[in-house]
DNA sequence: GCATTGTCAAGAGCAGTGCTCTCGTTTGTG
DNA sequence: CACAAACGAGAGCACTGCTCTTGACAATGC
């Protein structure tokens, strides 16, 4: 935001050091105990310090929440976005995202939780957290982007009436998405439909995910490492990510 | 659990009607304030009684959670039955049943979020709630399996490779549940594949209702109806309920 | 019928929380 | 050097979940 001075004063690299340690701490604690047991007296007492002179620093444990909302969605953002940086073909690198983004999350279950889980306390996410958390479909759309200009994927596929036509409103909000996509790089551009398909497997994702890691597996796909396999195989070709392009996705019948 | 009393005493009536007013109140303030939110302090202040009073009933605050949660289980997969229980192809109900879920999930929020997001503070599922939480995937599975048996779908569909074919662990897995499956009203079984499908399909639903319910979708896809519309199409689709049995899930090329 | 036993609501109290306010002190700057 | 901003420390408020004790009531055995 501000640019930054060319020299630092002491006070204010002393400001960012402590900054950083606090939300370091509070990543700890959150680790060991959740989002609900994260408490600012905790972290405080940890560091060796008041409670109060946390209060300059974050002017609420909300404000501390976001910070660390934003540096999770930052972090799952990087790792989406190197593990697309690979050139390979679009549809190694969109697995690749896929097991690089679970991976993530099974190392940091509470980070994770914090930002697909249920919105915490009683809040409701800050403008500021909407550009991190867009940076991991924007990953998976930019691998799309370059599909299409690499024509490893269908450019022009408006065939007539498919079992889910892309209509209506539906296609404005796909056309609106990948119009931002086209603005940013500039390049080709990516169908709505396959827009489209690409949230649904975004969501897709972040389900498998969420269920494998709040528990919804109990009993049964435990592990599920197989299934996960098996799902994003299905997702790269329902995107039109094909190994072999044709029997993309109806191995049934 | 034990069985009823011919004649409940009035104490035992008094208690049971005590439960059910504070679990009511407590979903009250779970719907304005959330899981967080909830004190047992302020249920017991809305009921004229005093907090330690309401431990007779609740020897915990996570304890009045689970209730919840378990009730919101049962209200939720009660909806999914009654939605699969209409005399109409299997696709219908299925159908109908993504939709009722997402209708529930709309209405009562806090609730969803209480047993699909992260799970709560420090605290991990007991055992009561796997049972009313199976309902929902089981009325899935009993569509499926009246689909087979109804030849509303290709019972053998074991062909050679597809793009991800089930095997190993997967098969396994997928194999157990379909044996419990059978064995409960015992008819058709259900082949491995299309289970493993069919639990795709159950995280798919429920990742796209928890993104839209939890703010992800913000300035994109909202509302999300048409996606939701597209999403469900796809996926009774791709566990082989078609409504033109041909071109199934792949109008891209 | 009476005494015993168990259940119940109430109150006080403990340790912990988020947050606010007021103090001196320290630090950077005009 | 002087002044203002930033800072750490402490006390305090209102709130939380939870425990313990006390006295009143209802159900049961003699």
């Amino acid at each position: 935001m501000s640019p930054v001075k060319a020299s630092p004063t002491a006070r204010e690299r002393a400001r960012a050091e402590l900054t950083r340690e606090i939300k370091e701490e509070a990543r700890r604690q959150l680790a060991e105990t959740g989002a609900h047991g994260l408490s600012l007296r905790a972290v405080a007492r940890e560091l060796g310090m008041v409670s109060s002179a946390l209060y300059r620093y974050f002017p609420s444990r909300d404000d501390l929440l976001t910070a660390l909302i934003i540096d999770a969605y930052d972090a799952l953002g990087e790792v989406a976005e190197t593990a697309i940086a690979a050139s390979a073909r679009p549809r190694v690198r969109w697995l690749a995202a896929c097991h690089a983004i679970r991976g993530w999350a099974l190392a940091h279950p509470h980070e994770y939780a914090l930002i697909y889980g249920s919105p915490v306390p009683g809040y409701r996410a800050p403008q500021a957290t909407v550009g991190p958390a867009s940076r991991v479909p924007m990953a998976f759309m930019v691998v799309l982007r370059d599909a299409v200009a690499g024509g490893d994927m269908p450019a022009g596929d408006e065939d007539g009436t498919g079992p889910g036509l892309v209509g209506g409103a539906l296609a404005d909000q796909a056309a609106a998405i990948a119009a931002a996509l086209v603005a940013v790089p500039g390049l080709a551009a990516v169908p709505a439909e396959v827009v489209v398909r690409a949230v649904i497997a975004w969501t897709q994702l972040f389900g498998m995910i969420s269920f494998e890691l709040f528990g919804q597996f109990v009993g049964s796909f435990e592990p599920a490492d197989a299934l996960f396999e098996y799902a994003v195989a299905h997702l790269a070709a329902f995107v039109g990510l094909d190994s072999a392009p044709s029997r993309a996705c109806a191995p049934i019948r």
